[in-house]
DNA sequence: ATAATAGTAAACCTATTGGCTGACTATATG
DNA sequence: CATATAGTCAGCCAATAGGTTTACTATTAT
């Protein structure tokens, strides 16, 4: 199994979907068909069946034919990936917070 | 400070692009002038001036002009609610590389 | 004052994205 | 067999993305 940079840009990109971020949540909840992850939303079922594709493209979903019916998996390795690049620039929100709370803690000082 | 789902889809997308992962890492070393961030890459001047503009409205660097000048630096925040968001999926991959983990286990239980 | 430096702005191009519809395939059911 | 169900495929469209070049603005240096 091998990640380069492209793998990374096709996780951020599937991410980077409202859409596809509510279908990555209701497949938290377990395996569903293509059907019933489309029914919360406007759109065509051809609309959400591209989007599941997209995630399965980038490997966060996994989609298994039985019967006519496609059920739909999350497969969230790619994520664990995303989050080992982001968690690289922890340190930052760290102090950029910590500066934050040192400023309000200023600004209240005279109480 | 707000953060609705459209800032997300902001910082996924901005993520999204190997060439603004890569100013983001060197960003990480410390602040720096455009040009200086642009060295690295084969493009022109004008296309990373985009990137660091598509950074910036995404929140996760900011600019500011001393002189002629522009001074990026790096805003972390923002990764830090696309981590929060990750981390609901954690559990998944903890399972599944538990799963694997069991799998290969198995695989070499005659040794 | 002139010229170099740091960058933005605008116009353009091509490819991708996210949506649609309509036709089609495959499976299940009356 | 006929029909409903689950979904894909292909073609279309408008908007966005990522790159280019050329012209311009603002600041610094000679």
């Amino acid at each position: 199994m091998r990640h380069d940079v492209t793998d990374l840009n096709q996780t951020f990109a599937a991410l980077s979907d409202t859409t596809r971020r509510a279908i990555v949540a209701r497949l938290a909840e377990g395996e569903a068909p293509l059907a019933e992850v489309a029914a919360p939303f406007q759109m065509s079922l051809t609309a959400v069946s591209k989007h599941v594709r997209v995630l399965s493209d980038a490997g966060l979903v996994s989609v298994t034919k039985r019967g006519r019916t496609r059920y739909c998996r999350i497969e969230a390795l790619p994520m664990r990936d995303a989050i080992n690049w982001l968690n690289d620039y922890q340190r930052f929100w760290d102090t950029q917070l910590e500066a934050l709370g040192t400023l309000l803690q200023d600004e209240n000082e005279d109480d």
